[in-house]
DNA sequence: GATGAATGAGTCTTCATTCAT
DNA sequence: AATGAATGAAGACTCATTCAT
């Protein structure tokens, strides 16, 4: 049988991954079974096996191709180098992480939560997933930066905290929408902003 | 072997609840073994399945005990007729949840990311997390009702997606407690405190 | 709490033999657990094993209690010394087999065909299944004697082989009772009378 | 390991089928193990899993096999247009229930008192059990009309109760054959005859 | 005597992975 | 390169029996 070129082991690879999500998706990592990721995949299992050693190595490449995906996607909103308001930039966040999450037969919002789960007991996935979410800070924590620069915050703003309220948003915003629904970006920057609505003592 | 009493049953069900609740939070829902919960226990396979029905069982109980006990324990913070302001609402919720889910040998929070994971793939467990989140948010949009009628938010404020917004911060926090770490109850209220100081267009 | 005389617990023991009767006639000798029995038996586990050893022995008992029951039962008939032709033989007996293993909730042709697979397995139960029927054989043959005797079989008739198909009649018309069911002794009468019936040359 | 032909397909199924009947003669139903069997196929676990869905489906094959065989192997006997008189037509019956039954390591007779007692609580297997004697007695009751027809009976004579005794004789054969020993087709044979031998009363 | 909770060896079944063809 | 049959270790669960109270 002819040799498969670099490109069509790479686009075999991928429906391998399609396949793993939408198992994942719709049973979880650990009751999915590699037969039923063969099937789905509509190959053998020897094929399957030349791609990803075992399953663990499909449940890393599964969740890490995910968050690198997600981290490609984000980057030029969180790198820009005039963020708009915060309302403004949660909404578009939240609104990439949706196009980018919704699959055709699955969602990747979802597997994210097996993802956190995963690595409670993986300390690989753990390291992996700090790394994405120490950037992602990062990646806030210089918006807040910049919106002090550009006066939208005191000089006494602090980076961090900040960011780990903005984090706490989008994060607490995929929960919402895998696990109880009904939750959309313009609902959620409508929610932050009547929190910031706020009634302040005037200065 | 005397018959054993009410409180003994519930006693020695809370045992296992315990040790499993540990196997749970150590290597999560599916790698635990049930001989693991045996041997954390420290009783027979029988007395554990004298108890429960089968592992799908316990998992169940330890999750939606979990999330009953969390209820209960957020219900007076939640239904004070005089809430105070957003953040302070945050801080003492995230407090509450903090003083919880610390337990001797594993934490209730990394639990609930195993239960949002497993709640993908199992109906029941499903539902129950929707009427757990469902009653939390109306617990929240209670809480915003009121700071609506203490004057705190103007009349145009809408109760659900504050609650929402509200209730992200708690899930997300819960993830980074979980995932990345390095959160605590203070860091959150910072944060949002800065997100809220964000400077306004004077009326 | 007050010793039991002999004669209660005799009468307990009937009350277990009875509770395991039921519970084997639903489902089986190896299906059926002792909890099943307890429980029918309205008894505790420690009741039960004080009036048989284990499992094994109260099926024995099951088993040799209704087959010698049965002995005893048929005794009138197979000894009778002038007992009257085959065909009303054969129906008196079935009658009496019907009689006597017709009981409340279960039905002791059933067990019978219990007993005859697990004598496959049990050799103590085997050499009792053939000491019960080889004594059974020996009466049936006793009632042919008699038969030629007074001139109803020809002097070569022989004992053996007539007693073993009448035999074969009774066993059959057991296995037909519980297997396929709408037999009855009256049917059974008719049966073999119309094989008598058979057109011979004369002589 | 190529794709195995059907053919090789139902050899292999044949090979465990017959590993169960052995197992089955030896120990019965239940008290064999699923290991017993595989060990006598010669297989692994998992190949026998890939022929039967479980140990229920697996003593289903055996017993409802057993059934069909029997059942084939009969037909020619039963639907032959001129059948000879009643007590040759059972000797040939026997004689090929004989040579079906007597297998290299188990003896199918033995297998069917297992069938019979496990029928009392399965249903399903109940079902198949009836329609198998329901169309054997269908069988010998058209023979009994075939009978009158050249002459050998009676016009009075009744097909249904002719067919109940004729069974019962099988089956008592059977059951003598496997519980007690001792009979043989020949000998079967010489009791009708000797039954049919009874002097009547001239016309 | 009576109870019924506890034990733990024994079984069925699954499923990741391999490798002969 | 590709296949898919075969492997067998691992894990959930049961149930006869005991014995402390």
């Amino acid at each position: 049988m002819a040799k498969l070129s670099e490109e069509q082991k790479l686009a075999r690879r991928l429906q391998i991954l399609n396949a793993g999500w939408r198992c994942f998706d719709r049973n979880g990592l650990h009751a999915t079974r590699m037969d039923d990721i063969i099937a789905e995949a509509g190959l053998s299992a020897g094929a399957v096996y030349s791609y990803f050693k075992n399953k663990d190595d499909l449940v890393q490449a599964a969740l890490t191709t995910s968050m690198q995906g997600l981290a490609q996607t984000l980057r030029p909103i969180l790198d820009n180098e005039s963020p708009p308001p915060p309302v403004e930039l949660l909404e578009s966040i939240a609104e990439a992480i949706e196009a980018f999450t919704k699959r055709d037969g699955f969602d990747l919002k979802r597997i994210a939560l097996l993802g956190w789960a995963e690595s409670q007991r993986d300390p690989k996935l753990k390291a992996a997933m700090q790394a994405f979410y120490d950037a992602f800070l990062g990646q806030l924590a210089g918006c807040v930066t910049r919106w002090k620069a550009a006066g939208l915050f005191g000089a006494s703003t602090e980076e961090a905290p900040l960011a780990r309220a903005l984090l706490a948003l989008l994060l607490g915003y995929t929960v919402q929408a895998a696990v109880i629904g009904g939750l959309s970006p313009g609902i959620l920057r409508a929610g932050v902003e009547f929190l910031i609505s706020q009634h302040r003592a005037s200065p």
